[in-house]
DNA sequence: TTATTATATTGCAATATTACGATAAACAAA
DNA sequence: TTTGTTTATCGTAATATTGCAATATAATAA
């Protein structure tokens, strides 16, 4: 068939993994960082940063909000976008568990 | 067009972009925590934990085998699987560095 | 050698993602 | 109102991903 066969798995399972697809494109990593690397949080022009057109940013933006990784709040004419620090620390935390379990480990 | 742009950005970028594409499917995430949940290292089994038929399987392992988040050896006709502890590891340093620095913010 | 078992690869259909031109929408300024 | 500025959406082409049946490969057992 080839359809992904989402609903075969946990919403837990889902839920971590469309964070992961959230940054799985080099744009939205670099996005992130370039949030991260100015002090203020206006940031109407990501467009100019990034090797990218207007239409393709405002696409990648889209889904890094529907992941909750960064929130954008209107301010006139243009969009004020910060990273979502409450999702950045459940992304930390759930690599944090994972390397203290492994930590009880062989390997 | 439609093509990834990816030699638009920086190699660390993309390097990220990877880490995190290998686990943007549900189906790797439960791989990882299966794991992560047997004592031993000997998974043979995993074809029987998921609900995808063994070529699936054998496609999801090799990419999160490409991506060094866990390692295969073989012993005898099984292969024995287990996660990568120092790739875990960057992923929680990235995460923590990112926090970090959105500590000092105002946001 | 001939099974048997375990994993990988090939080939292909269905679907998803990426990118961007064109255009729309929303707002501010003149 | 009209004009300019900023961001979003639509439509579509190119490419990538997902899933699996069929088959191949590799090692062990009989």
């Amino acid at each position: 068939m080839g359809v992904s066969k989402s609903e075969s798995f946990s919403v837990a399972h889902n839920e971590m993994a469309s964070l992961f697809k959230a940054l799985s494109h080099p744009a939205r990593v670099a996005i992130v960082e370039y949030l991260l690397s100015v002090d203020t949080c206006i940031c109407g022009d990501i467009v100019e940063v990034l090797p990218l057109a207007q239409p393709t940013v405002s696409q990648h933006l889209k889904e890094l909000k529907n992941a909750n990784i960064i929130k954008g709040s209107i301010d006139g004419t243009a969009i004020c976008y910060c990273i979502n620090p409450d999702t950045i620390e459940i992304i930390e935390k759930y690599f944090g568990s994972i390397n203290k379990q492994l930590k009880n480990k062989c390997c």
